[in-house]
DNA sequence: CAAAATAATGAAATAATTTCATTATGTACC
DNA sequence: GGTACATAATGAAATTATTTCATTATTTTG
């Protein structure tokens, strides 16, 4: 195990320029560096591979062999190079993108089927997965970028904002809360809280605006379908607290009322404010292809807005 | 211009072994040198080629690439390797004959077809060629083998020797010349000598024979054919000196006579004698295709010399 | 959380490649 | 045939790259 490709490179320039001398101005070297190199592969395998007779420098039948596998091999080599340098440059690769946001397919789907036709050397995919923590994943490289809205300093991961949004408490039309202009926690302690089926730690709605004072609701029901959970707080079974845009669409159509919440223990205005971020590893945020799908994600959220207002 | 099979058999080691540390062992490193070398590839590519957080180490997009190239070509070098090694030891390669002997091509042709089944690989072929000097084409690679009676001393040819003979003067059956039992130079003043058509300082019995006597024949003819010579001889159109083998059969068939020469000048038996050689580059001379054709020549000699006894 | 396994790191040692200066060899031209 | 030119080979020294050693950092596992 002794060959190296610098080897057939030589073989090559050799054969391509017709002698030792250019050979070794193409390959950046000396006449002689060449000549030792040449030497010491034709000891290695015990055989000579030019005779030495001849000017120019004629191949021996080991030698055919030798600048056949060269000629096989080294074009593959180049273009796993070039390849590999389109995914330095971020033009090519893989992005695995995990959602915390349930609500957040909305405005995905149709960034990725954007995203596809800008990067189609990408292999783009949605992995779900309840199951695991998706920050440690995304450092050690399972998945490369995904959509939360809390953001934890850890090293080497990079948190961009998409946007911003307002957690609203949803009620039914003619649920009595409607009657409250602002919601605060003590509101929520004999209702039923209908959230996404995820760690009660995770969701604003216990973390920044229950907890705080010390209030726990009623009872509280699960449900993985935004349209489910509206559903449900239509029919008077629960009320749900879901960031504004979500509910938007259901407000307009009179589906259900929202009422905002008085977050009251907070600096700043009031009401549960917070920001989805997309996370990705910091030596990877400025490549092409990850810096690309966070604008096309931002557009999109922009055009959202807008035709929202 | 930087990706060496070194970093290829790397990482195809790490593949197969799942660690470093394994991986090094396997290829006679330590596990420092191998992350080095790893990491060494990835500064060069700007590019990780591993997610370091994961343990059993595992590979990135590009790292994937780059394992991928090394899966195509390894085996492809494997091959070659494999191929050279059997051209080391003699096993194939190219076995390019000259004849300078005009009458070899009778032992010569059936040795070829015997030569030809124990080594399928090499590609024998018949240089003919009256044009060009056999041993400096043989020394610089041009031809690889010249059957010849001319034993020059030159550095790295190698000289075998195949067989002896003794040139003869051939006769026609009634020519006056019979009446002696062996003819001096000066018995070819008057006479008309038939040569194959070489220069004549390359034919014994001028260098050998006639030169030393001062002696030159009446005229020369040349034949390119040994059976045209003879023809020649038999009809009386002049006599020849041919090797004694040659002109067996046709003594045998009483189609010419034959007598030997008186060459007082020389040491050692009377007669024109030589031997026929088998040169060779010294450097190849040991390799089994070439010292396989000298045995295979001399066997078949060795059972020509039987028949004809 | 501790222990075990595994990988990364930096400096020093080793090995390899390359260069410089020169000699040797082959080719072409007279 | 010999001389000039081009080209390749050579050996020692310098440079560069690779490897190792000793150690630390990280991850996984029980």
């Amino acid at each position: 195990m002794y060959l190296e490709l610098r080897h057939l490179r030589s073989l090559q320039a050799i054969h391509r320029t017709g002698s030792l001398a250019r050979a070794a101005e193409h390959l950046h070297l000396t006449q002689s560096a060449l000549s030792h190199q040449i030497k010491a592969l034709e000891r290695h395998f015990a055989l000579p591979l030019y005779h030495r007779r001849h000017r120019p420098l004629r191949l021996t039948a080991a030698g055919e062999e030798l600048l056949a596998l060269a000629e096989r091999l080294l074009p593959e080599v180049a273009a796993a190079e070039q390849r590999l340098r389109r995914v330095a440059e971020g033009d090519s690769g893989r992005l695995h993108i995990t959602i915390e946001c349930h609500s957040c397919f909305e405005w995905l789907i149709p960034t990725l089927d954007r995203y596809r036709g800008r990067w189609p050397e990408v292999e783009v995919d949605i992995r779900l997965g309840t199951h695991f923590d998706p920050l440690p994943a995304l450092a050690r490289g399972d998945i490369d970028l995904v959509i939360s809205s809390d953001r934890v300093a850890l090293p080497d991961i990079a948190f961009a904002p998409l946007f911003d949004y307002e957690a609203v408490a949803v009620l039914a039309r003619d649920h009595p809360l409607t009657a409250r202009e602002r919601l605060g926690p003590e509101d929520l302690r004999e209702q039923i809280l209908i959230t996404y089926p995820v760690a009660e730690e995770r969701l604003d709605v216990f973390t920044r605006f229950l907890a705080p004072a010390g209030v726990r609701p009623a009872a509280v029901r699960q449900s993985e379908l935004t349209a489910m959970i509206l559903q449900l707080v239509a029919s008077r079974r629960g009320i749900a607290v879901l960031p504004d845009w979500v509910v938007a669409d259901y407000l307009e159509r009179d589906y259900v009322s929202a009422r905002p919440l008085d977050t009251a223990g907070e600096a700043g205005e009031p009401g549960l404010r917070g920001t989805v971020y997309a996370a990705v590893r910091a030596a990877e945020a400025e490549r092409a292809s990850v810096a690309g799908f966070i604008a096309l994600a931002r557009e999109a959220l922009a055009l959202r807005g807008s035709s929202q207002s």
